[in-house]
DNA sequence: CGCGGTATTGATACCAATCAAGAGTAGTGG
DNA sequence: CCACTACTCTTGATTGGTATCAATACCGCG
């Protein structure tokens, strides 16, 4: 379980591009992997953070609950990314609840680790800052979305974005690489199920794409795009 | 207009804590300053990045518009924060528009010189990575907000927010220390004017607070707290 | 087979946007 | 000094998009 992983591996996490063979090899060292069967709760809301995250293979499903309950889905990690970092560089406890929704991979640092390595490669820094910054934009976008725009732009928005990053070309279509559920897009752009249900069925006859249960292809990327951008769906 | 700073102005920017004396007084050498009276923007919308900002004094308000005009406020810059840093580290172009609200004091640095303080003094990168984090914390806040709150909620937690980073303590209350508009306010929160203006006056009437044009004072921060957690406003 | 989690679909209610009008306030310039 | 204009803010009436409530169907699995 705890072994050491290939510095072949770590070379398309996006915290360590750019970094030569040499910081590779030192990195690989101070790591430990481990094989998450999928639903396992990698770390939950709250708790004290002690580990810099990132995944090899599967997929991770990083979520938010408030007070009362309701979840906001913050984003799924896929293989190369980065998680769980951020906790080490503000107060120290994790903002969010991480679990696997396929069998995967993972790969961690433990924080006296990481910033040893952070002070031997300061490229890694820099990684760091430019991963955060694009999350910062994503989020904020997501944001300006669920302030300006309706459901249905919403829902578009999130397929193209769970395409972009997990989708895979299979005969007429691209298809999401994971197991994603009605609840998940809802908590993705702030609707009921209920709402993305109805959605999606009325896409579906259209045959924007077609959906068996927590499995879904785009059919219609062109027209589907459309409907995201336009707020206007004739 | 094209002074060098007093070191002692830096040392209280967030962007260069925990830094020695020698340090701040290298930066202040790499440093421009300028005087920007109220109404000023500071940079636009897709614009190429070449500067790393701060502020010294007065209050810029960061905005990102979408395609259809819509807007939305993504924060109030206040003395000592950083901005429009991101840009840096991504793509190379200012995200959103900043502009002054206030007559204020700036101080930038070009993206060559920051990074070459960065590698001189690195911390200064992971004091920009804790930045970048605790922003992300705030708006995945907002977005779970937006997701899950109603207006009500939403506008008393823009209040709370704006209360804490320019809250000014006077008489009876805590005045918010620079002009904020009901479009400020609906473009925080996701809502239209009309309704920050019915649901201000409202809590006008129940001596939540006071408002006059632009200037706004909280008078029972204990009560606004309770509507902004809880759902229900009895 | 029955059971728990997932998805569909209809009926109704309601929050907040939209549409519309006007009042207050600041600043400008004749 | 006052008319004039631009902007901010308030308030009412109406509409409509989504949530909510409720019931049922579907599917996989032990």
């Amino acid at each position: 379980m705890n072994t050491v992983p290939n510095p072949a591996d770590l070379q398309h996490l996006d915290l360590f591009t750019d970094l030569p063979e040499a910081a590779l090899a030192a990195i690989a060292r101070e790591a430990r992997v481990r094989k998450l069967p999928k639903g396992t709760v990698i770390f939950t809301q709250g708790r004290r953070a002690g580990f810099c995250h990132a995944l090899i293979k599967g997929r991770v499903r990083i979520s938010q609950a408030d007070g009362t309950g309701a979840q906001l889905l913050v984003r799924f990690i896929g293989p190369g990314d980065m998680f769980g970092t951020m906790a080490l560089f503000t107060d120290g406890r994790y903002p969010a609840e991480a679990v696997t929704v396929l069998d995967s991979v993972e790969v961690s640092w433990s924080e006296a680790a990481l910033r040893n390595l952070m002070r031997v490669y300061p490229q890694i820094g820099l990684n760091i800052i430019g991963i955060l910054g694009a999350r910062i934009r994503e989020v904020q976008e997501r944001l300006r979305e669920m302030s300006t725009q309706r459901v249905e732009c919403r829902i578009a928005n999130a397929l193209l974005r769970l395409a972009e990053r997990a989708g895979q070309p299979v005969a007429g279509g691209t298809a999401i690489s994971f197991p994603v559920m009605r609840r998940d897009l809802a908590e993705m752009c702030g609707a009921t199920l209920h709402t993305v249900s109805r959605v999606l069925t009325a896409w579906q006859k259209r045959k924007l794409l077609t959906t068996t249960r927590q499995h879904l292809t785009i059919r219609r990327m062109a027209t589907l795009r459309e409907i995201a951008l336009h707020q206007l769906v004739e």
